[in-house]
DNA sequence: CTAGCTCAAATGTCTATACAACTAGCAGAG
DNA sequence: CTCTGCTAGTTGTATAGACATTTGAGCTAG
């Protein structure tokens, strides 16, 4: 049995360095060693050899070494520990961030054709609670563009988008039903979307709902209310997605706490 | 104006660094410099002064210096741009990874009262999907708890735990009403949780679930099928939950993708 | 046999410096 | 006026070394 404070090097010669290429060393030994990761080359568990060692190997400074292994470390590949050394820690499931995506993306992603039917596109003075969240002043007007959404042909969500008319004047004129509504946003209008919040439900569909969606008669809906904010922190967009339940279901990924070095934000 | 490459570094003064402190030296700046950004003294779109400048100002390397501004970039709190200079990109929303937990913790989170309580705890043979999602020989077993949860007394889900017998050998010697199945698996199995994949789709309750609950005829439910792996990758964990739809919503922070250095992992 | 000390080995922190790559703006040639 | 190229300023990359801190294991004294 290989000990635990000298393991075997070998699979690191694999890895070879251009110190004249334009790619960062410190980028091309971390690209290296994560690729070792994914290809089996290294199970969870597996003990690295000493930075020191490796530096020596490559010929490098240890500080660009560990700007590799930082690299890899705020990738939750690796995970290091003072007078221990550092092990692979890389689970079949890689960290993830959740990520903002329109529906377009979402459903591409899966595979899917996505399709849209515009059934109105309205300006009015909103509600006041929509308006508090978007801070508009009483007259100040918002779009609500409902719009049928489909699934390679078959009816999936019912979409309520609200968006404050300040933020994107004149968007009557873009064609919603073609273009994805965030590209329009973000090509035409400069707003960039950031990050947002979903609420998901379960609710029994209105007669309206059931109708438009083409849902049988005992069948639930998944509601996601979508509130997303821009990188400046404004609120740009309020939905409300009503899906057939039949039909979809929200994937979610989570992950233990990591500490995080910094102070968190004082709010409780 | 103040020219964007000459900002004043006045904010700055009031960062103390303590040499002799425990905590090194890029901690603190890191720290202080996320104090002054989220106590407002550093709006979104200040440009921070070149690195040399602040390395001159705290007396202190630009490698040093450079250690701190990783970690406040790494937050998502600054962006720099070579060539450009360095500005601070904080929203109101911080950059949040979405977090494993319990439904114990999930509950006092949103400021209720977890209760619990234990309708059924089985040691049976699962069904093929489940021995295959564990990775299980034929006769090997599982354990199958039926949970209903309360929240302020109120019946709030309806949870079916299975776990595979050889993670977790003697589970009914435990109080699983009392004590948090987590707690138990991490604390006395020695399993560390790491990450799970949720499943949240809406569905119509069947008459025991809708009798267990406390449901009203015309409700619908929210079911979340979780399935959690641990550190080195195992499945350890494959749970049904049934949550009352009028009482339960689940909530989702989203951002919009970065790059990520390495590169992605071969599956499309 | 055990408690405590010592020591080697590993990662963490920090310095001082050098050069590379990129950007914006300015000056000068045409 | 316009385009080119130069230049100052900025972040990015990399080096070589020093000391600090933590861990685990082995040795020693009791």
């Amino acid at each position: 049995m290989v000990p635990m404070t000298a393991q075997n090097i070998s699979p690191f010669f694999s890895i070879r360095l251009d110190k004249d290429a334009p790619t960062p060393i410190y980028l091309q030994i971390a690209e290296g060693i994560s690729a070792l990761l994914t290809n089996g080359g290294l199970p969870a568990g597996y003990v690295l050899p000493p930075e020191r060692a490796l530096c020596e190997h490559f010929g490098i400074s240890r500080m660009t070494l560990r700007q590799a292994m930082s690299l890899l470390d705020r990738e939750g590949l690796i995970a290091s520990r003072r007078g221990m050394g550092t092990i692979v820690t890389h689970s079949r499931l890689r960290k993830q961030q959740q990520e903002l995506r329109s529906f377009s993306e979402e459903i591409r992603g899966r595979g899917g054709r996505p399709e849209s039917r515009l059934i109105s596109l309205e300006l009015v003075v909103a509600a006041r609670s929509v308006r508090d969240f978007f801070e508009l002043r009483d007259q100040q007007k918002v779009y609500e563009i409902l719009r049928l959404r489909l699934n390679d042909g078959e009816p999936l969500a019912l979409e309520l988008v609200r968006i404050p008319e300040r933020l994107c004047p004149g968007l009557e004129r873009f064609d919603v039903a073609k273009n994805s509504l965030y590209q329009i946003l973000e090509e035409s209008y400069g707003l960039r979307l950031e990050n947002c919040t979903e609420e998901i439900s379960a609710e029994i569909p209105s007669a309206q709902h059931r109708k438009l969606l083409g849902l049988p008669k005992n069948t639930a809906v998944l509601v996601v209310n979508r509130k997303t904010f821009s990188d400046d922190g404004r609120a740009v967009e309020f939905t409300r997605s009503t899906f057939r339940g039949d039909r979809y279901s929200a994937v979610v990924h989570s992950v233990r706490k990591k500490k995080s070095i910094l102070k968190a934000p004082s709010s409780p």
